[in-house]
DNA sequence: ATAACTTGATACCTTATAAGCATCAATATG
DNA sequence: CATATTGATGCTTATAAGGTATCAAGTTAT
């Protein structure tokens, strides 16, 4: 027979008492099955780790080097316990985190640190990825939760809208329309745009031409940037106009302003995805916090 | 019942073959042995290391925590075992060695810089102890391994001669015999000595007492020290003349000169002892060293 | 010196449990 | 839809762990 932890347990505790009867009686087991065990063990490993006379036993210098290596495989043994099990309750783990501009802008901060505030355990690695390839990563498990444009409606994927704000206009500091405090969409029909590139910001590119559709004009793009930072220092530069959700308030505008849009012609969801099966007990954790009522997750 | 080595070594082998046939074939059992072991250490944890469906298996997040640890635990035991035995042949251990002036000046060194470049995972502890306080601290299991003044003969005590010097006499520089070749230990009868004193030194003091006597002087010792350092110190001090080992010739002298004694007056004879019972293997390992044949052991 | 006690080992038997075999249910694959 | 693959289940057997009684060797007390 190979050795086994019980050996290590038994073996330990004799080292500790020296006595085969009180060690016995320690574990709730028999004298002679105790003795049985240790010789058994010291067979294993083709060496004495006691040196028993019918009256003393004592460790050989073997048995010395052994209950220490022993002790350190059983405290192993309880860690590997204790993390597995903390593991399958979610609090130690590791999540891959998808995240667009607004996300990052906006509430993605705020939920990230409430969680490793309370789940220290757990790592979370950050990734950028705009809205459309978040929503194939997430099936592909390359991450375990993505912050993007919603609505996401899918099967086998779960949302939560962590964000749902007003869009602003964005004007360049010197531009006429900045001297007004609210802005209609339809003052802009004229005006050249700054927008994200059709192939990363897709969705919101989407929602802003039905928008201005709506609004009896097709928005002039004459300039695009895969980045916010590159829009807004666009914009900034005067090469145009554009639109984006409020959290910009928040952003360092220099070169630009913000202007609320009268009347309030759409709200930009943010949502956290992830997918509905998910096994990780830290994707579960995490939804918890993904999913507490917007108004706890709003500054506005 | 608890968890076993068993269940971790089954455990890591799916982990890896992510397939219950394939890893109960690794493993010589029948696959489903396999999967009730499997299900048995999941009872035990309390929670799945595993997700199966009927085709494929994958680690759940406590699964993956879990086949680390438990990898861990295993190569533990191969470490406890493997040490055990080392330490069972005498691989690894540690000596604690007793040494008075003599050894430490002559054959020491030599025997233990071999010893421990051929027994690196031996560890050895030096203490200085005069022979007498060496043979109680030998049977009190205080040191392993004594190097002292022989011969010692004592019951359940092994002994092996590292040693086997002449007398020389020690004379400050400008003393009128240092412009002699050699010396007659009747050309002492009137010198003043210098002697290590009589409780750390008594052997050594007894035997020069007896090789005067035989000479017909009783020597007149005006002053004592513990230390070799101590005694030469005050030879050289012109405080007057001392007997010592060959070995003096090792030794800066300063201010003092050794003269052989003609003829060859007596052999003093260094020792290495040790419990003859001792059931440590590294001492049996050192014994071998210090029990070389003595041709090997001098430099004279 | 000897009786009484303590201690680890042994013999014999029982119980627990791990493993094997045959088979099943679920589900990919062509 | 037939076939093959995969993990799970039920039943049986084999192994080994445990218990009781007892022994032999050594220690202690009288």
């Amino acid at each position: 027979m190979s050795i086994e932890l019980r050996h290590l347990r038994y073996f330990t505790v004799v080292a500790e008492e020296l006595h085969f009867h009180r060690a016995a009686e320690r574990l709730n087991i028999a004298q002679p099955a105790l003795s049985r065990a240790i010789r058994s063990l010291e067979g294993d490993l083709g060496c004495a780790l006691l040196t028993r006379t019918t009256r003393r036993v004592s460790l050989t210098d073997a048995g010395r080097v052994f209950v220490k290596e022993a002790r350190a495989a059983l405290h192993q043994v309880d860690v590997a316990t204790a993390l597995a099990r903390d593991a399958a309750d979610g609090k130690i783990g590791h999540l891959s985190i998808g995240y667009m501009d607004f996300a990052i802008n906006g509430p993605l901060p705020r939920i990230l640190s409430e969680f490793r505030v309370e789940n220290p355990g757990i790592g979370a690695e950050l990734t950028h990825l705009w809205t459309e390839r978040q929503r194939t990563a997430l099936v592909t498990g390359e991450i375990d939760v993505g912050f993007m444009i919603g609505p996401f409606d899918a099967a086998g994927i779960t949302t939560s809208v962590v964000a749902r704000e007003n869009l602003v206009a964005v004007l360049p500091e010197h531009h006429p329309l900045a001297a007004r405090d609210t802005l209609h969409l339809e003052d802009l029909r004229t005006e050249p745009f700054v927008l994200g590139s059709q192939d990363t910001w897709g969705p919101f590119r989407r929602l802003i031409g039905e928008l201005c559709l709506d609004a009896g004009f097709v928005p002039d793009v004459v300039q695009e940037s895969h980045s916010s930072d590159g829009i807004f220092g666009l914009v900034a530069a005067g090469m145009g106009v554009t639109l984006y959700v409020e959290t910009a308030r928040h952003l360092s505008l220099r070169g630009s302003v913000s202007r609320p849009l009268t009347p309030s012609i759409a709200q930009i969801e943010t949502v956290a995805a992830w997918r509905s099966d998910s096994t990780s007990a830290a994707v579960h954790r995490f939804a918890e916090y993904a999913s507490r009522p917007l108004h706890e997750a709003r500054h506005n």
